[in-house]
DNA sequence: CGAACGACCTGCAGGC
DNA sequence: TGCCTGCAGGTCGTTC
């Protein structure tokens, strides 16, 4: 499910409600997620309080007053919060509970999120290698010219490798390079500084309008309200194998790129 | 070191 | 209707 803008809307959804906020209960119904969920993770949790919610790449940070709790959506994981009883779902793994009946719920059914519990989330083994935010000014055309000298990495797998940059998935990682006009197979050494100019910017720019339209919802995500993003209906390329090129009017292809997905135009990615 | 691939898990769509 | 296959927004660990 989600990439770095749904997982970003996640984040702003709850932060608010959360923060200040004390946990006064912490359920476990399937601690077997990506990796088992902390034990005791109840008499850990109870009466801390929630001091900020932040985002690092693809990870939601739950900063308490002592820990912070390392929260991944995975897959098909999302979080909501509810403000009043809801039946409990089949992949409704965990659930934090706060004043007032406010739940944040997590529900997963692939089971490819993860939850952690960390003192130093900034040296955590998830955490401490990743490379710049998309968003910030550390990650640009220079950057991605300079790390990719040399490598035989298809373009696309360098963009969606964490330890490069964090957050670009599947969907914008089509869309960045589309709007670039880079073949996603092409050779990351073999790029020139001027075109990953482009690149950079094309990344920065997909990731920051699907943010401000909350994600793009293709099946199953939905925010923290229960709403789906509304990004999809301006994909370019990712889905639309068949149909044809927005800009170009070629028709769009789908390959398979490892064992993914990808979308692009024969006509204008080169 | 870089690159390729399998692994984890469930649900759904499509073909027969 | 039911069974099978392939596909799905992530990323870690192993192998070459």
């Amino acid at each position: 499910m989600p990439e770095l803008p749904e997982v970003e809307t996640t984040r702003r959804g709850i932060a608010a409600h959360l923060e200040g906020q004390r946990i006064r209960a912490a359920i476990v119904r399937q601690p077997q997620l990506r990796w088992p969920v902390p034990a005791r993770l109840h008499s850990r949790l109870r009466g801390r309080r929630v001091a900020a919610v932040d985002r690092r790449g693809k990870y939601l940070l739950l900063r308490l007053d002592r820990e912070c709790l390392i929260v991944h959506l995975g897959m098909s994981g999302a979080l909501r919060l509810l403000t009043d009883k809801r039946e409990v779902g089949r992949h409704d793994h965990w659930d934090l509970v706060f004043d007032r009946g406010v739940v944040l719920r997590f529900t997963d059914p692939r089971r490819f999120g993860s939850l952690h519990l960390t003192e130093h989330p900034e040296s955590h083994p998830l955490l401490s290698s990743l490379g710049p935010e998309p968003l910030g000014d550390e990650f640009s055309g220079a950057y991605l010219y300079t790390i990719s000298r040399k490598r035989q990495v298809a373009v696309k797998h360098l963009l969606m490798n964490s330890r490069i940059v964090v957050g670009v998935g599947n969907i914008y990682v089509c869309e960045a390079l589309h709007q670039a006009g880079i073949h996603p197979l092409r050779a990351a050494g073999r790029i020139s500084l001027l075109r990953y100019e482009a690149l950079a910017a094309a990344v920065k720019r997909v990731l920051g309008e699907a943010i401000e339209q909350g994600g793009t919802t293709l099946r199953d995500f939905f925010n923290a309200d229960g709403a789906p993003g509304y990004f999809s209906v301006r994909l370019q390329v990712y889905g639309r194998a068949g149909e044809p090129c927005l800009r170009c009017g070629n028709v769009v292809k789908r390959t398979a790129q490892g064992q993914r997905g990808t979308w692009h135009c024969p006509g204008c990615q080169h």
